[in-house]
Parts: structure tokens; sequence; C-alpha cells
DNA sequence: CGCTGTGTTGAATGCCGTCAACGTCGGTGG
DNA sequence: CCACCGACGTTGACGGCATTCAACACAGCG
């Protein structure tokens, strides 16, 4: 394997609290994966080894219930850490990753971290960060499932993946990995049939345009008015 | 204001990992306060400059909405701490904390953070597996407003609060601080009418006496069925 | 060229929210 | 002490949103 370069993480907030020379230090501690499109990185329930920052992809996170019903919680963009069951002191990982596209991904053995506690403290207080925002977008989450409309719900999601995985085309903001009707649905909790209808008659109306797993969200406005107000008159 | 003694706390998990100098260090940072019952302990959106412990009694963790729904996403327990947004290096609560009964609770100043870091890292650590585990459950809460009816949901939260908050009496486990209909609806994103009704109903099956303010259940394990499967047929 | 995964759309059902009315408890003030 | 009032709880009736059921269309792939 390559050494990894210290130039490819330096600016990722993982890093940014990190000298140089710690970044050196955590870095050579890790092993560097790639994982194909629909690869699995790890398995819900399967015992945690090891924790992963995302270096390019997308990652999907799934949580399946006993009834083989799932739900998909958040995707991992670019930069973040995933997988961090050691800093929760968890032996087993409480959902799944899939690679949404080929990915990149550093890997980190558990072992390795309360050596970065004390050797790297700006690296362990990155990762209780990254929870701690997932436990707040997660109560945000709940409040929306209990308060919203399926609509609502709906467009949030879509508002959540253009900021977070947006990419500018000229026909507006494409969510740039495919996604499907299915996948909407279980961010959401609905259903394909729900969600295809919404967004037919969204497109029907110019927010957004779709095709067999794209979207493409031409009117970022109306789309953010769905999710926050009620639907405009 | 007497001084702590350290066999208050000793028991408890956030001060299991410390030494006794240690513990007595942690709590001569302390102060500790009473909240009569409806005081609010916190403010959702305010600064937030202290962190707690709750010493005896119940607190609700309430999260309001620009549009006044609100949403009750836990009780917090005896020996538990809250409001610890320090730990997640937010500037303010997002959430109000209100005495559920009369409370005794430990405060500490956030300036107080770094330095047990440092001194008493167990208690750090402590903090972060209640973040931890705090992720974990409102996970499992969005799971479940995704893919179980009203039934389960409001079955699984009593559950839930009897196996947290339950104090046996003759006639089964009765949750052992007043919570209204209104309440458990904002646990489970419903409404009131239909808590209403499902008590109604149970507590025509013998499943659970309910009355003003007070929910006893007198057969726990219907209920878990209830939660877990379908209903029985 | 068939098969599987994905997407669309119509129709029917049903859960549960909404609206409404009433009952009860407990505290408060005259 | 009693009357009043607000908070809490119950129950019925109705209706709508979203799921469920169903059928079909289309794309990509082996």
């Amino acid at each position: 394997m390559p050494p990894l370069d210290r130039s490819l993480v330096a600016t990722l907030p993982a890093f940014a609290r990190l000298s140089g020379e710690q970044v050196d230090r955590v870095l050579s501690a890790a092993r560097s994966s790639r994982f194909p499109k629909d690869a699995e990185i790890f398995a819900q329930d399967e015992e945690a080894r090891s924790f992963f920052l995302l270096l390019s992809g997308h990652v999907r996170v799934v949580r399946a219930s006993p009834d083989g019903t799932q739900v998909i919680p958040r995707y991992i963009n670019e930069g973040e850490l995933f997988g961090i069951a050691v800093a929760m002191d968890r032996s087993t990982y409480p959902a799944s990753a899939v690679a949404a596209v080929d990915c990149v991904v550093l890997i980190w053995p558990n072992a390795a971290w309360p050596e970065f506690q004390s050797q790297a403290p700006g690296f362990g207080a990155e990762a209780f960060r990254t929870i701690g925002s997932r436990l707040q977008e997660t109560q945000a989450q709940v409040m929306e499932m209990a308060t919203q409309q399926v609509e609502q719900r709906i467009a949030h999601a879509l508002v959540r993946l253009v900021n977070q995985s947006g990419r500018k085309t000229d026909e507006g903001i494409e969510i740039d990995f495919p996604i499907t009707r299915q996948d909407i649905a279980e961010m959401t909790g609905t259903t394909l049939h729900t969600v295809s209808r919404l967004l037919s008659a969204w497109e029907g109306e110019g927010i957004v345009r779709s095709s067999r797993r794209n979207v493409v969200v031409t009117n970022p406005h109306a789309l953010v008015l769905l999710a926050e107000n009620r639907r405009r008159k």
C-alpha cells in the first residue's frame, strides 16, 4: 500500500486541530481501502473492530429491524468519520454501511483509538463533535416525523441531500449519487409509491426533474417552502 | 450550601470510574439545587452555561418546534447526566428540561468541563457514553416512528417508562411520576385522543390501570407483546 | 430476449387525526 | 363550604392522507 500523504486529509475537520506531526502519526495507523458500489463496508450488529473516514464517494447508512423493514438514517459525505462505535463504547455497529458509489475509505483498528486519545486528542474531540451533531440531527428527525406530513418530510430530505451532496448542473442542483424512490422512502418513513407520486407532482410544478436513480432539484427555493411552511396557496 | 458528600454519588455511573479523590474534586466544583415540580431547569436555545446531574426526581426533556408543537424525546432518571451541551461543543441547549416532580440537581459551570477532562477523564468518558447511548435510543425511535403503528409505539413508550421509572405496587408496575395523555402523545408523535382511546381499550383488557396523571401497568408481558409483535389474534 | 429492478398510476381501504361534546377532578376564591 | 374554573380525560362521528393492492411500463443486463 502506498504511504498516505498528509495533504490528502489536512483540510478535513477530523484533522483540523492536529499538528502536522500528529496528522502523520494518525495516518500511519490507517490503511486505505476501496469499496465498489453496493459493497458493504460493515454490517449491523457485527463486532466493531475498526472505525472509518470517507475519503471519496458516498456511503448509505442502513438500519434494519428484525421484521425486515429498513430505514436510512443518513448518508455519509466525503471527509466524514463513520462507524465510530468505539467512541461510544459500543462493541457492535448499530447499522450497516453500504457504498452508494465507488468509495475510498480510511480504516483504523479500534486498538488505535485509545492511543489517539492521548497522542492526538484533537482527533477524538472531533469524533465526539461528530457524534454530538448526529444526535442533534437524529433528534430533529424525530421531531419531523412526529409533527410533519409526508410531503414536508420528503421535501426536507431532498433539501438536506442537495445541501450535503448537491452538484450544480445547468438544470439545477443534482444529487450526485444514485438514489431510488425506495431509498427516499426509507429516509422519510413512507413508501416508494408515495414518493413517486409526490416527485411526479413536483415535476409537474417544475420543482424537480427526476429519472431513474437520479434527482435534480430545479427550484430549490420552492422545495424549501414545501419543507418549512405549508404549500403555497 | 452544605458540602456534598462523596457517598451520595459514588455509586452513580458518572463517578464509577473515578478515584475517591477525583470524586471529591468533581463534587467540589458542583453546587446542588432544588427545583420544584414544573420548574424549568434550562430552556431550549438558551445559552448553555452549565451541565447537570439529576440526584433525585424526574426531568422531562421537551423540544418545541417554531410552530408550537412539541415533542418529548425522553425523561431523565435519577443518576443521569443531562444538559451536557458542552460535551457536544454546542453553545445552546437543544431542548428544554422541566422538573416532572420536585427534583434535586447537581450543577457544574461549563468552565469546569475542560478541567475535568484532564483531572478526571473517567467523568468525561461517561458523559460521552451517555451521549452515545442517547444517539442509539434516538435512532431506535426514528426506526420505530418510521415502521410501527401508533399502538405499538405507545406500547413501547410505556414499556420504556416502566423499565426506567417503574415502581412496583400490588396492582402492577406504576410509572412513578405524574404523566398525562398529552405527555404520552408527545413522546410518540400522536394525539392525546388516540392515547386515551388505546389506554381505555387496554384497561378493558386488563393490561393497564390508569387514572388522572397516573399509569399502572398490570400486565407487562401483554404490553411487551403489543410493542414487539403484532397484537395476539 | 426474458428477467429483475425500478418507476408510474389508479382504486380501494383503513388508520388515525380532527372536530365536537361532555364528564370529572382538584384547586381557588368568595 | 360551596361555586366556579381550568386542566385533564373520554367517547363518538367524520374525513383525509397515505398505505395497500394491483396492473402496467421501461430500462439494463446476462
